[in-house]
DNA sequence: ACACTCCTCCAAAGATCGCTAGAGTGTTGG
DNA sequence: CCAACACTCTAGCGATCTTTGGAGGAGTGT
């Protein structure tokens, strides 16, 4: 076999990978898997699309290497196979909203107006977090607060957020997280939180960005 | 504008970068602008491929944030735009030899036998250049000597080795290095010299990751 | 001004990708 | 054994990407 015939599959093969990152809704498959563990319905029902599509994504992003697929009952479980893949996954999008302006503009335009104040740095919240000066809350999903989330904090879906606030200190300080920085949870959860008299702050980033740090984790 | 529309959009942008590195052939240029900066016409030749062609794919790596253009006379400069970039495309192609089996061996398949003595690690080459006891060569292409290279490497492209094998000594030992794990020059020219009686090894990876370790280098 | 070089833009053909619907596979539970 | 369910596979259409050739713009040297 020819050597420029061996190095084009080389390359050929090196861009499995670089096209399992080539379109939106994959990489929008890849924030959720970030979180834990899903099964193919799942997925498709949270990032609105079929199945039947949502399953050949699925297929791209297992040749390509970057996520496992485990069989359970009449289930299928996709998850990212190690932490090497989660860690990279975060560069790449810190990458991308250091080089493209236009991905920090919409990152904004979809999260919403910029919170008046600072968000919290993850170190920031541990030294409060053993200080006991700090409500912490989950606003993600029940299941993704299940597949792991940070060590004492209370599980508050967006969803349930105005319905349980007397759960909430407003002497104490309270700190949301969620997903990420493309993530509108925490922002929507300190906006409401605010209005109703609490002390409230997002959390800089989110789960997967605290659990790769190795910071003190529960679930 | 619907919430859903502004996640779509973002990941779409998000997706950008994504697909620049979705191609074969985009990889193969990336991987020559890591050794240092390039005219379109000079990455066409060394990629073999057509000049417009080679244009539309640094277009695509540009808008992905990839490589940054500087025209200087008749000539476009593309490059890497900074080292965060650089350390992006080692970390992915570390990745992709970790996760996809195919690419390890294609990778062998293209670079030949592995020898049969262990490669020379960074930090041992480090050791044995300030103890004097070795000589580097630097058998890219001069074009990529000048650009940068190991501190106090000699540079002779691997075309040139036999005509100048009398340069090299026989007594102490010869470590060449090229552009990376997958470049098949400091292999070809470990067995060469191996044949004309020298005692030669090949550096791990190649000049890239050496520069990025912050290790010493002239240029 | 002129020819020349390098590169990018444009247009068109061919290949690949993305999405949908329907069939097929494998597992669970009655 | 059958029905229900979750998922994958196949086929087909339209959209997008890749590649090539040719035109056009920008810069250099005579």
């Amino acid at each position: 076999m020819d050597t420029r015939e061996l190095k084009e599959r080389l390359y050929e093969e090196l861009a499995r990978m670089g096209k399992a990152m080539a379109s939106s809704k994959r990489l929008e498959l890849l924030d959720l898997l970030a979180q834990g563990e899903r099964t193919v319905e799942a997925l498709a029902t949270a990032a609105a699309m079929g199945v039947t599509n949502t399953s050949a994504h699925l297929q791209v992003l297992r040749r390509g290497g970057l996520v496992t697929a485990r069989k359970q009952g009449t289930h299928v479980y996709y998850r990212l196979p190690d932490d090497d893949v989660a860690q990279f996954m975060l560069r790449f999008r810190n990458l991308a909203r250091a080089r493209l302006a236009d991905v920090e503009q919409a990152g904004r335009d979809y999260v919403g107006p910029a919170d008046h104040v600072e968000p919290v740095t993850r170190d920031e919240l541990l030294a409060r977090l053993r200080s006991g000066d700090v409500t912490v809350v989950d606003v993600r999903p029940p299941e993704e607060y299940a597949a792991g989330h940070i060590a004492g904090a209370l599980s508050v879906p967006i969803d349930e957020l105005e319905a349980r606030l007397a759960e909430l200190p407003t002497d104490v300080g309270v700190v949301a997280y969620c997903r990420g920085p493309f993530c509108v949870y925490s922002s929507q959860a300190v906006r409401r939180l605010r209005e109703h008299g609490h002390q409230a702050q997002r959390l800089q980033d989110g789960f997967p960005e605290w659990r790769l740090e190795g910071l003190p984790t529960g679930g």
